[in-house]
DNA sequence: GTCTATACTTAGATAGAC
DNA sequence: GTCTATCTAAGTATAGAC
């Protein structure tokens, strides 16, 4: 159960994104949330109008964690292949899987455009944004023969189905094996460094 | 309503493995797999002990499936780069996401030994055929430069996570980017073939 | 704001008749 | 083999007291 030094709203929409993550939408229950954020019926049903409700509002701070946290790798100041790598192999609960991914899963959450709305914008917009990134290391003459674009969308996949893979073996070892693979590729399209950079 | 000229049981597991596409484990109940399969409660329960050993011989048939199906792509008789394109770009329900990936994000999927067993052994054996089709392929100098485990958790990521982008997106689009991207990768690990082919 | 009582539906399964 | 009744628990929510 949880409990930090905040109110009941705070509370369920803290475990509403635990038992997301660990559920999904449809194998959560109003009360499996109740109990978890150790608030009642009535408190719940006061802040919040339903189950619906309240997983909008836990996937939306959820996508938007989702989008900060890849931000602070992809926004460095630092050539865009090192981004990249640092966005893939930062530190992650990987036996865990996606908090958002997994909700393409969720037949109810697909099913409702308000919850699933952040759901696509997140991916829609991390695919931009890793896109941006490569597209810079081309422009910069760092990175060659890359469609920035297409490789996005191929770097997204990689860890969503790292995720799978590594929840399928209940290992995280095919996660890291994806995400070795996928650099070895790109480290093929990575021009050679003179002693003056990439200008050179 | 699902019916061939098939008899009860074999309804029964054909409905229970459309609704766990569709909807998972947790999301799927007797009643809807009966309705599905136009059988009876009384016929259901006497073929089957319940819902998880309905699920375990559709989950069995369908990891079988899968099996089958990339066999039919990897064990051609082709060069073995033209075989994993064939795997990638063969024609797929992609919106309706990956039968067996799916029950990775299904909790009572995962926690059941039973059940959890064929997805697993799915998923290895997949990337161990990859593996070896990619072994084949740098034995005979027609790949170079490439670690062929690895590079198999990479492709068979981009498959299931390209599944997540296509039903986060709600189009088979970003799948696509995300195969193009990698098979423009593996391209530049192809061994330019002179006149006489690989052993050139 | 939070609690308790209440209500209606579904999940998942058993029992016994046909 | 299949049907209908029946059962306990849980899902999801409302109503009204405190």
């Amino acid at each position: 159960m949880y409990s930090g030094g905040v109110d009941a709203a705070e509370r369920l929409v803290e475990s509403t994104r635990v038992l997301l993550w660990e559920r999904g939408y449809v194998g959560t229950s109003p009360r499996a949330i109740q109990a978890h954020a150790g608030v009642g019926q009535g408190s719940m049903y006061h802040h919040f109008d339903g189950k619906a409700a309240l997983a909008r509002a836990a996937i939306e701070r959820t996508a938007a964690e989702l989008r900060a946290a890849a931000d602070a790798q992809l926004g460095a100041d630092a050539p865009a292949l090192a981004r990249v790598e640092a966005y893939l192999r930062r530190e992650r609960d990987v036996l865990r899987g996606c908090p958002v991914g997994r909700l393409t899963q969720d037949p109810d959450v697909m099913a409702d455009a308000e919850l699933r709305r952040p759901v696509e914008q997140t991916f829609t917009w991390l695919r931009a944004r890793l896109g941006d990134v490569l597209a810079e290391g081309v422009a910069a003459g760092e990175l060659v023969g890359l469609d920035a674009a297409v490789t996005a969308a191929t770097i997204v996949a990689v860890l969503q189905g790292g995720y799978v893979l590594a929840r399928a073996a209940g290992s995280g070892v095919p996660f890291a094996q994806a995400v070795d693979g996928l650099l070895a590729l790109l480290a093929a399209h990575a021009a050679p460094a003179g002693p003056l950079g990439p200008a050179d």
